[in-house]
DNA sequence: GTTCTCACTGGAGACGTTTCCAGTGGCTGT
DNA sequence: ACAGCCACTGGAAACGTCTCCAGTGAGAAC
């Protein structure tokens, strides 16, 4: 079927010249013009073009650079996949894409497996940072960009959002327009962002402005999805009524857009009005809350932005090793659709 | 920083032996139960692991899969990559995912580029198909698999979904439950999709049963994107109004559950209700589809079956090269829900 | 004309691995 | 006791590329 690729020497053997000018010839380096004219001729007609693989053994490097997720189904992280091949493309660099799935062995495994030299680098959104996994980042033998938060004293390059401040604007926003009994569903709070979004919570709760009068509950779901967010809702409806059996909250904040949609559908089922009766948001900003029917009113943390901060951090060090750690906190935005806003139609963009 | 990276003749040179029964010795080779031991204990004091560029090399393969696709951000590409990743990493491949946005001659670009020697075999799903692409892809150096349809003497394993058979499902679906006006909200036309949806409305439309109270009309999105779908949507309702200036069309099927949600945000916003007024299906029955509110009536093509088909094809190509082409085809497969079924309850999985 | 410089060239050695090939020694069978 | 076999071993070549190093010749300076 297909011809062996023609080699360099092939190539030199055609030209009339060693492989070593043949090399330089394509490579730019300093060779005489007839020679560069000579191998680029023979290079063309024989169909050659550099192998990848040797290319990298010699000289060190793969031009790969590896993304890790643990979930590539959430829309977050598909978002901030496209944003990082957006930018390292443009530098030469393949993506390659690893699901860790199954836990933070796997995690684990896959970052101890970056010191068999196929990528050049790592951008690692873990959705469960372990003691672990931390000290095989700190020695792993490529550049290291983690999305999310990790302990303090951690000199790794990160891309963070203020996601507790997220849910800040979230709680002021329901409060500012007339909620006072408001819900929060989480997600596991092992997870990091679970443990976050937490403390962003409780620290709303206590800020300045919100008197007696706002209660605030929380209920955990069992993971960052849809159904998962149906469950905990119902869960935490029903436990939150008022003497006549009638629900008693009039918001929910969910940790998420899939956890927030699951918390829709829960309303609708119990015959609630969103936005009348209950008031939801979601976190993430992703394209499901601009589409979704009613709009959700969603806290955007900017997952393209980090993701292309992450690309670049990755990029900066690749090209200067020496660097510092860096951190880049991406300020959460507060998008209103008609989720939260009675009667109002959608602002906020169309991404 | 990080130490360099131990090689085998270190772990040889501790253990006592030649690289080569070094190599034997942890590759499962012949070799006395003695030499492994010391080998192995080597190789761990060292933390030594084999270089998978330098394995590539003499190998001849790289243990990486590419998948290609024109947009990462179309939910159905991203459950196929999910089902490929799956598959793949089980036989111990990476997957290398590239975008190739914008447009035919990126994605010939890339096919060239794949005699680089990066990918041991190639998963692509083209929107559009040229003349240039599908040469480049017969002459391509590793197997490829062609996800959707390709012209029919090409002799490549390819999975098809027979997506005129799912519009006629869509369309008999809405003419049983009553629907005799019916619009089509197709994708670009020069588009393999587009071209097979358009084809399968125009064979539903002729088909034996529906007799000349049945209306379609036809109406070609920008792309397959929810604003897309919009638009659409707005004209082609425009376009078919009765005497009286009212809408005069009681369906409309999309070629995708973008445009689908494009088309149900187009009709919330004309007044009409969503099935009551206007029955919408969509295709492809993404999660979104189960997701949305209301439920979306969606034709699966099974995007993760076709992942997952698609991998095993590969699989089993590069398993023996010698393989006559092979062609899968998924059926689709109708998933009720609220969109279209006035005053019931939702149908079908929830994935 | 000689020497020095300079631009360019080819040979050869790496990168880290696998694998062919020719041993080496111990054992069995006769 | 000797041939033959067998299990195992180490040396060395190879995968395709880049790059150091020593060399070549032509031209410039004296």
């Amino acid at each position: 079927m297909a011809a062996a690729r023609p080699t360099l020497v092939q190539v030199a053997d055609l030209a009339g010249v060693s492989v070593a000018s043949a090399s330089r010839a394509l490579n730019g380096m300093v060779a005489s013009p007839e020679t560069v004219a000579k191998v680029r001729a023979a290079a063309a007609s024989l169909g050659y073009v550099p192998d990848a693989t040797a290319r990298s053994l010699k000289l060190g490097y793969s031009q790969q650079l590896a993304f890790a997720v643990d979930d590539v189904g959430n829309p977050v992280y598909v978002e901030m996949m496209r944003a990082i091949e957006s930018v390292i493309s443009r530098s030469g660099y393949r993506l390659l894409v690893s699901s860790t799935g199954a836990g933070p062995d796997d995690t684990v495994d896959l970052v101890r497996s970056l010191s068999r030299g196929y990528a050049d680098g790592l951008v690692i959104s873990p959705l469960r940072v372990t003691a672990e996994l931390v000290r095989e980042l700190q020695r792993a033998p490529v550049p290291v960009v983690v999305v999310g938060a990790l302990p303090p004293e951690v000199l790794l390059d990160t891309v963070l959002t203020n996601s507790a401040h997220g849910v800040e604007l979230a709680v002021d926003h329901l409060v500012d327009t007339g909620r006072r009994r408001i819900g929060f569903v989480n997600g596991p709070l092992d997870t990091t962002p679970g443990a976050a979004r937490q403390r962003g919570f409780q620290g709303a709760y206590a800020a300045a402005g919100l008197g007696a009068d706002v209660q605030a509950v929380q209920e955990v779901a069992k993971d960052f999805t849809v159904a998962a967010g149906h469950a905990a809702a119902l869960e935490l409806l029903d436990r939150h009524r008022d003497a006549s059996g009638a629900v008693a909250l009039d918001a929910i904040l969910a940790a998420n857009d899939l956890l927030a949609i699951g918390v829709i559908h829960a309303a609708i089922e119990l015959g609630l009005d969103v936005p009348h009766d209950l008031a939801v948001v979601g976190m993430d900003d992703t394209e499901l809350a601009s589409v979704f029917n009613p709009g959700l009113t969603s806290v955007s943390l900017g997952s393209a932005e980090r993701g292309r901060a992450a690309a670049e951090l990755l990029l900066g060090r690749l090209a200067d090793p020496k660097l510092p750690a860096r951190r880049v906190v991406v300020e959460p935005k507060l998008v209103t659709r008609s989720s939260t806003s009675v009667g109002a139609a959608a602002h906020g963009s169309t991404s």
